[in-house]
DNA sequence: CTGGGCTTATGACAAATGTCATCGGGTGCG
DNA sequence: CGCACCCGATGACATTTGTCATAAGCCCAG
């Protein structure tokens, strides 16, 4: 019987996948979460043997958690297939990675094949993924897009990452450029999108 | 047995929640759609009583659709409560309106009052379209915004709307002051988070 | 050691954004 | 009728965005 724990923060969501896995003969889910920051605290409680996460949650981020959980098994769930994430779920050491788009029977074999130790890689994950290729944005200018993308101006975000403006023009022109962007929102979708930012 | 068409893109949560449906001894899904373009054909084929509805969907949003069907009774779900969608919604005659954070009992239930020519909406919901008001922007702001959303300049906007750049600057700075913002990123954030646009 | 990349910065300037005042036409309401 | 609102427009101009060339320091790999 493998133990999981699920988080999402949409509570049918949350149930309908937890009613579907629990259906699985070897699978049981023992706890549900709403909030990423209520991940840790449930796992130290809970003893899963495989945390299932949604990567947008309030408290912390899907990606957040699965970092502040080494060594524990975990899927992430996501809603699009953005290489950012996936780079980013990689290295933080989780090891399946399944799109909402899939068949729940599909999220039990991730759970299965994470729990033996395997990884569980979506095909066209890995090739969007592959295709996609590193994010082409400097640590700096990721930071700065990221700042705009919540409204800043440049001198708010010169502010926040203490850098004079200039610096700060110079990081979001060179991420509009590498982005293939036309000005800073159509950077900023592009960066969303892939999940760069 | 009231028959139901469930219609959300995403693979898993759509089987997810059609399966917790099947499970209410005087419900079943009918049939489950993935494309917002596929609904009317879907509905046309298999005259559900009532028809459940994401709003983000490929090919058509939920919104659109439910627009599409004059007097189907419809109930949509959505990920956020945003009053420009409830209102929008309401206005295309859409009688229950339930957000994923419910849990599937309350899905089920307005489903149920939905049938039978009643209403329902979420208390939480309602309460937050009642503070949020009207839109504030009008039609042409909107329009507006909503290009300069997808990246589009003053000119693209121009050409797009047939309007003079002058005009489109103008709507668009209208649009900024009206919804509180200093610059067209927070405007767009503000206006997309209320569902305005 | 050299070259490349990242980081930070300066400065000049073109282009785009945003503001504001104003005007005219049309519509609906008190 | 007058007023408010929406729509579309003009024009002037302040402010911000975006581009580009350049420079220096640091780190890492070949």
């Amino acid at each position: 019987m493998i133990r999981l724990l699920l988080a999402d923060d949409q509570h049918l969501i949350r149930g309908a996948i937890a009613s579907l896995l629990n259906l699985e003969p070897d699978l049981e889910v023992v706890a549900q979460v709403g909030r990423g920051d209520e991940v840790a605290a449930a796992v130290a409680e809970h003893r899963p043997d495989v945390v299932v996460l949604d990567i947008e949650m309030p408290g912390a981020d899907g990606l957040s958690v699965a970092e502040s959980l080494p060594g524990q098994a975990v899927v992430i769930l996501t809603s699009f297939g953005r290489p950012g994430y996936l780079r980013r779920a990689m290295a933080a050491g989780v090891r399946g990675f399944v799109p909402k788009d899939a068949p729940v029977e599909q999220l039990a074999a991730a759970v299965r094949k994470v729990h033996t130790g395997g990884r569980y890689l979506d095909p066209e994950l890995a090739a969007s993924a592959m295709m996609a290729g590193e994010c082409p944005l400097t640590e700096r200018e990721r930071d700065a897009l990221g700042l705009a993308a919540r409204g800043a101006s440049v001198s708010e975000i010169a502010v926040s990452l203490r850098l004079t403006e200039g610096t700060v023009r110079n990081y979001l022109s060179n991420a509009i450029m590498k982005l293939g962007a036309s000005n800073r929102i159509s950077a900023i979708r592009a960066a969303q999108e892939m999940g760069w930012i």
